[in-house]
DNA sequence: ATGACTATTTATCGATCGATAAACAAAAAG
DNA sequence: CTTTTTGTTTATCGATCGATAAATAGTCAT
């Protein structure tokens, strides 16, 4: 393990002709707006976390950010806080109430809205940061995934249910609560997608095919393999 | 959790002198052959860093034990060798080449060769040590999660293809190598299975389901979508 | 310019962690 | 018994980490 010395020290050994010329600050270290500050911090914590998890260090993150890191600690109370802003940067901030709209516009067909659904979550979910610090996340518990997970179950899966109960005529949720076997359909969906992203960005393999094709797959499968599970239509 | 014995009085019944103890029978810091101090060592050095991970304190590890930190460094030349020693005794003893044999057993049905080498495999790595570790592991980098998964393909997923490809009538691998899309399928098996381990080990979400049943109905729909994607059949 | 304000850095503390050396003690050997 | 061997503990080192206080330097109002 070797030392590292900053490479920006000016007044090192090494020649640094001190040219006249102070109205020139562009390397400089800036000082900015709080609010500015405090954005670039997260941003990168995001980043930073995602690729070493929570015990990666806040000195390497603030050499990252070229700040110092008792800096950090003007922005945010501890570490621990940093971290959840993290959290609701990439699990919060990145869920878009419009993906409940596309499943539920019944002008637009149910495979059609189901395809698009999955596609525009998968792209939000199948990045580096957002596998990554959900799987850190799971790993060092906090409630945190059970929480997630719990509300993409109300917002998504059920609709999702509820939909496909529509389609083919059968009871509605609210008549007849959404079984195990349904739920097991919609998990087994979400598992292959959000594995395309293990594979990416835990194993380091990267995949052979389409995401999209992949999705559009699975989405025909899953509505005849759902269908086959789905209760008894209603008598007469 | 419910399988997975952690009793400290293993069945030692071997090697024991135990003359009429006169005070205090339990209790009492043992001093055990080297061979046995090892492996209670690595066997608890499994359970701690699955729970852990890799950032786990040696401290913390030694507690447990009921050893002195120290003495862990009698058996292990540093923390890192424990750590493979732990890759060692669950990704490698783990391994059954038993199974190679039941999914190539053509004496038996195709879809039960799957079934049984499924369930067993799935009996296997879905345990709270072998997923967390596994995820903590790919976490880290190391290229353990990528040559694990390289061997599960050479030794099963290559095999299960070609033996589809027999039952249906279609080339061999050998002559025609496994394509994109059939791989793609298994990878979907595996997933589903895997994101059991996921959600009771990782997310705490204890399953509604079987878990047998589950793999059953994963792998017929598995064998039908994987047909539909085989390759052509041999001209007449 | 001058001084007030504050974003940022320098310096450092206390706790923790992996690892090593020496002391200790329980068996085994003579 | 005494001596030797060795499994285990005690004590401690050097590095690292989160966090705090004081000093410094950039910016703005007057």
């Amino acid at each position: 393990m070797k030392l590292q010395n900053r490479t920006q020290a000016h007044e090192s050994g090494v020649k640094k002709p001190n040219r006249a010329r102070p109205r020139t600050p562009i390397r400089e270290q800036q000082r900015l707006d709080p609010s500015e500050r405090e954005a670039i911090i997260a941003r990168e914590a995001v980043s930073f976390f995602a690729e070493h998890g929570f015990e990666g260090q806040t000195r390497e993150l603030a050499r990252r950010l070229r700040i110092t890191q008792p800096l950090l600690y003007r922005y945010f109370p501890s570490k621990e806080a940093l971290i959840e802003r993290v959290y609701q940067e990439v699990f919060v901030e990145r869920w878009k109430p419009s993906w409940e709209k596309i499943i539920t516009d019944r002008s637009v067909p149910l495979k059609t809205r189901l395809i698009q659904f999955y596609r525009e979550y998968a792209e939000v979910i199948l990045t580096y940061e957002w596998i990554r610090l959900f799987m850190f996340a799971g790993l060092k518990d906090l409630g945190l995934n059970a929480r997630y997970l719990r509300m993409l179950r109300e917002r998504a899966f059920e609709k999702v249910i509820e939909e496909i109960r529509l389609e083919y005529g059968r009871p509605s949720t609210r008549e007849l609560p959404v079984t195990v076997l349904e739920i097991e359909m919609v998990w087994g969906l979400h598992a292959a997608i959000f594995y395309l992203g293990v594979r990416q960005f835990i194993y380091s393999m990267p995949l052979e095919t389409d995401v999209n094709s992949i999705i559009d797959a699975k989405v025909a499968t899953f509505l005849g393999g759902v269908r086959s599970v789905l209760p008894a239509k209603e008598k007469g």
